[in-house]
DNA sequence: TTGAAAGCGATACCAT
DNA sequence: ATGGTATCGCTTTCAA
């Protein structure tokens, strides 16, 4: 089988324990000894077995991820961040997908529970129910989602849609079409909230949805939007907007001319729809960093209060955003058409 | 802490083996103590540590995959099928992006080895000498990727590649390019192998690249293959025929009246593309399960001979794809343009 | 059918 | 500075 600390020790004339303390604490070994043992193990290939070590330390040096949907690529992008900091701070990542779905979730969390050192849930589609039963299991950290008592990186989705709000009036927009995401998510209770900010530029909003956060929802959703009259729409986030466009293109619906549309993430893709997608960037990536980071914070010293990070936004504008039409059917014509995308 | 194998025994007045039995072979326990048993580990929310069951029966149930980038929607959608076949027999997965660097997935097997029953290497990027090092270390299975005496499952990149030369004779184009991908990409090999099926129809063929396989190569490479003359590009995945897509849109260039365009992979994102983008679908989320299934049967059976799964592909023809102009600089049009998108 | 004890691979404590 | 030994949580002989 593989080579252990044992044979190490054997091949180098000394102990388990030195071989042990030779390769995790180099300044407790004599100089000498060290360079030796050290040798041996590398020409032996010698590699510490984590579960071993994890079952005495009680440090596994790994760290589950659970995502709701790999296929949506802000995950990815968000996990090119948290794997990148992971790796530098010498801790392998568990991944699992759990399908949007909250009890596989769960159970998730229950399988990687005593393999890793903690968890980053990212916008986790459980319950409250179902988080009670899990909440003492592991470490955990949020991302996109508050749990009261406990440690999470949100990013800033109210500010995001608030600034949306604020690009859609200056262009002259009165009404508004809001797509709602999943049910359950608090970070579409979040967008939501900014929407409030509508209210201060005298602009309708028409909320459709929930919808599941797929491609196919925004084709669904485009005739809706379309028929209330809406001049824009905002969508959960891209690829339901992406959705839109497509079945605006569809039917030969104009954008930005006779509507414009907006999404949230910033996935590359985004950049790759003719016009390219408005999309806000809350900055995926940074937050999968902040979400390890904050982990590690928790795992140095658990005493420590339950931080909540905060992350900035930043929006990003393309080309599917553009001054209202003149004649919008819900609107007299007020103040006029000053913005440009 | 957590809840220990000696708690339920405790709780249950039974000794540690007599709970590991009513737990794992419950046929050697008594019905009466085995009830008594389970009650007591469920009520106390027992789980048994996977890392100490492994360190003494040297299976973990857990399943380690690498692929080079999961922001490659090929990946996701391939890790969809074998996520859920993965859990369907058990095991959990442990994933890995090592960002298209083979020296990271060489480290990343290190780091995996000792925690996984076996290792599923997806479009492995490993230079044969890294990958001679790594071979021992713990099963392995290759997806997408042929290693003399390993286990592989392959999709049938050529065949596709042949399926999509038929498909643009068809329509009349004498000249094509095809944009490969990246250098030591043996799946690359593949699809450039059936290329030679352009001899066949008396295409002309221009290849172009190495390119990393990204939208952005796409964008660069599209250029080239207008200077090139061609009438139709394949590219060596969709992420990259998109990339192309988007800057013949740039250009004004007409797709696919001037020049068809083709991927591989049939990515999600290859529908939401004006026009549609025509792509090979080689199967990729069967691809992932049936990886699983091999993994599983060298793990069962360590004696097996290397298995090898080769899998069918599929041709899904979209709108990007159309008749060669007639007035190719090409050709004196010699046949005709008889097909159809 | 059940319990006691050994052992998986590593670290940590206690000697020396 | 180094070695011996207990221990982490669990499974697996070996006895009873």
């Amino acid at each position: 089988m593989a080579v252990t600390i044992q044979d190490v020790a054997r091949a180098a004339g000394v102990s388990a324990s030195t071989v042990s303390r030779a390769l995790s604490s180099p300044e407790m070994v004599r100089p000498e000894t060290r360079m030796r043992v050290r040798a041996v193990a590398e020409s032996l290939g010698y590699r510490p077995n984590p579960a071993a070590r994890g079952l005495i330390t009680g440090r596994t040096t790994n760290l589950g991820v659970i995502v709701p949907d790999l296929t949506n690529p802000f995950f990815p992008s968000m996990l090119r961040g948290l794997q990148a900091r992971a790796r530098e701070a010498g801790h392998a990542v568990f991944l699992a997908d759990c399908e949007e779905d909250g009890a596989a979730e769960a159970a998730l969390v229950h399988a990687m529970a005593k393999q890793v050192d903690g968890v980053i849930l990212c916008s986790s589609r459980m319950t409250p129910a179902m988080l009670e039963k899990v909440l003492g299991l592991v470490p955990m950290v949020f991302l996109n989602r508050v749990v009261p008592g406990h440690p999470s990186v949100i990013m800033d989705g109210a500010g995001g849609m608030r600034q949306t709000i604020d690009h859609l009036a200056a262009l002259g927009h009165r009404h508004i079409a809001y797509l709602n995401g999943p049910r359950d998510s608090w970070s579409n209770r979040e967008r939501a909230k900014g929407l409030r900010r509508a209210e201060r530029h005298r602009i309708k909003v028409s909320r459709f949805g929930p919808f599941a956060p797929r491609f196919e929802s925004g084709l669904q959703a485009a005739d809706l939007v379309l028929a209330s009259g809406a001049t824009a729409v905002i969508a959960y986030n891209d690829v339901m907007a992406l959705g839109v466009l497509a079945r605006l293109a569809e039917r030969g619906v104009p954008v930005p001319g006779r509507i414009s549309v907006a999404g949230f993430d910033n996935i590359t893709f985004a950049a790759m729809a003719t016009p390219a997608l408005t999309t806000v960037d809350l900055g995926g990536e940074r937050a999968g960093r902040a979400a390890v980071d904050t982990l590690l914070a928790v795992l140095a010293d658990r005493d420590a209060d339950a931080p909540r990070q905060v992350l900035d936004s930043a929006l990003i504008v393309r080309a599917s955003t553009g001054p209202a039409p003149d004649a919008g059917p819900d609107r007299p014509n007020p103040g006029g058409t000053q913005g440009e995308a």
